[in-house]
DNA sequence: AATATTTGATTACACATGTAGTCGCATGTG
DNA sequence: CACATGCGACTACATGTGTAATCAAATATT
């Protein structure tokens, strides 16, 4: 089985959600990408870079005088692992209830809808 | 609108189960109900309790010498509120993503997927 | 070469969270 | 009534997280 990935914390998210489109990047790429979505200074995006190269969720090249960053797991996977601890913890496990719950709350538009039911039947005639 | 609904950490989530469950409840109560999944002390989950309290999230009647205590938001009103940013940080906001990303990764099993369907359409057709 | 700048390494610090323990008063028990 | 027990209030303490700052060495600039 592969092995259990680390939790990835909200404002590390933001981090690996950078690194996924493009790596390696160095801090100050990631920082530039970072800054347009969020205020956070350079110094900062460099402490989230270090605690997930500690956590073994981001690798880093040192042969390089400036240091460049990449992930060690795809967006697929990290996605997979917080899903299934996230509906564990809230919805019992069970995913259907929540997209259960969000279909009945007209969380979903109708469109949404349309697309998810023709994933559904491609999927039933595969 | 509703006022916005603090945040929930995965061990105060036992302890709303549980409350949602029934309700109120005493401390000891609560506890009973939750030692059958964990092995929490006493003092822990009056701990989680109190802040729960704390966070507005469950109230407490003092009227008897043993407090009982009870949610202050449905559990719908809870899941909406964590799945929404959950969605948000894994999924930059698509629940579709995530029920596609399911459905490809074969989480979800064929009961499931019929059930899914019906409930889309009973929807569409509303 | 002297100085300014960049960058990696280390440290800071408050608040959240998991996981309890202590203390003192109100209560039940003998 | 004297004492044991239960419960609320407060305290504890390590680790995680958000959000950086400082310091020293390497590098770029003038």
């Amino acid at each position: 089985m592969p092995k259990k990935i680390p939790d990835i914390s909200e404002a590390e998210w933001e981090v690996m959600n950078v690194l996924w489109e493009k790596a390696p990047q160095t801090a100050n790429e990631v920082t530039s990408s970072i800054q347009k979505h969020t205020d956070w200074k350079p110094k900062t995006v460099r402490t989230l870079l270090d605690r997930l190269a500690k956590k073994q969720v981001v690798g880093v090249n040192t042969d390089q005088r400036v240091y460049t960053f990449f992930p060690l797991y795809t967006q697929d996977e990290c996605r997979k692992a917080e899903t299934q601890s996230f509906i564990k913890r809230v919805y019992g496990g069970a995913l259907k209830s929540m997209v259960v719950q969000f279909i009945q709350d007209d969380t979903l538009s109708e469109k949404d809808i349309k697309e998810l039911r023709s994933i559904l039947d491609k999927k039933q005639n595969k």
